[in-house]
DNA sequence: CGAATAGTTGCATAATTGGCCAAATAGGGA
DNA sequence: TCCCTATTTGGCCAATTATGCAACTATTCG
């Protein structure tokens, strides 16, 4: 494998990887409705305000999210509404999951 | 939010959290179009056998792998064909993002 | 049975990640 | 300017993840 599919691997793994944390899922999809500015998920999600921000720089880095600083607040919307299409998928996934385990029994 | 709920993001994010390596990524992408044994994928890598029967077993527990034993070999073949939707998407958002990163040139 | 082969698992180690607290930064208003 | 508030960043620690080697297991073949 040459360097550039290897890179090409790494880059596509790198949004995978933005998205493989519950916190950071339950933003995109509180993202998906409308923006919200970092306080206002640390207190939905109830961790720190610095915790919130990281994750928050982890989607923006992906380039998931986008950033509108408007006076002191920093509101984060989703810039990646195709992202949401993960979401059903994984769904489906879910679903299939649970069947097999049924399936065992 | 309450357990439930919560429990739904960390099972969600479990998914997104077995596609979040390059090798795992490229070991998906391979079993697409067919099947392979564990010795095969880990040439095609380039990692030690036990590294990549170690990534194997993670893609299984999330369900999105199934392993077939035959004689001495254990091949492994894709159970959830719609994990491939995840990556038309993951192009798309490469796409974006390089449009976004050339504007700002 | 014994040797050879394919894969998995135990272990040690290095690297990464996630979390909070505290300090630094940036903007708004008296 | 000085203070207050919102966010980001540095530091540190705990937990998790990735990796290779070596040992173990399972299966085939002589």
């Amino acid at each position: 494998m040459d360097k550039k599919t290897e890179r090409g691997y790494e880059v596509r793994a790198g949004i995978f990887k933005a998205l493989a944390h519950p916190s950071r899922l339950f933003i995109v999809e509180r993202l998906a409705a409308g923006e919200w500015c970092v306080g206002e998920l640390a207190e939905m999600i109830g961790a720190d305000v610095s915790t919130v921000s990281r994750h928050l720089a982890v989607l923006k880095n992906a380039g998931i999210l986008r950033a509108d600083k408007r006076g002191l607040q920093v509101y984060y919307r989703l810039h990646l509404p195709c992202i949401l299409r993960f979401f059903d998928c994984v769904g489906e996934v879910m679903a299939r999951n649970a069947e097999d385990h049924r399936k065992l029994e």
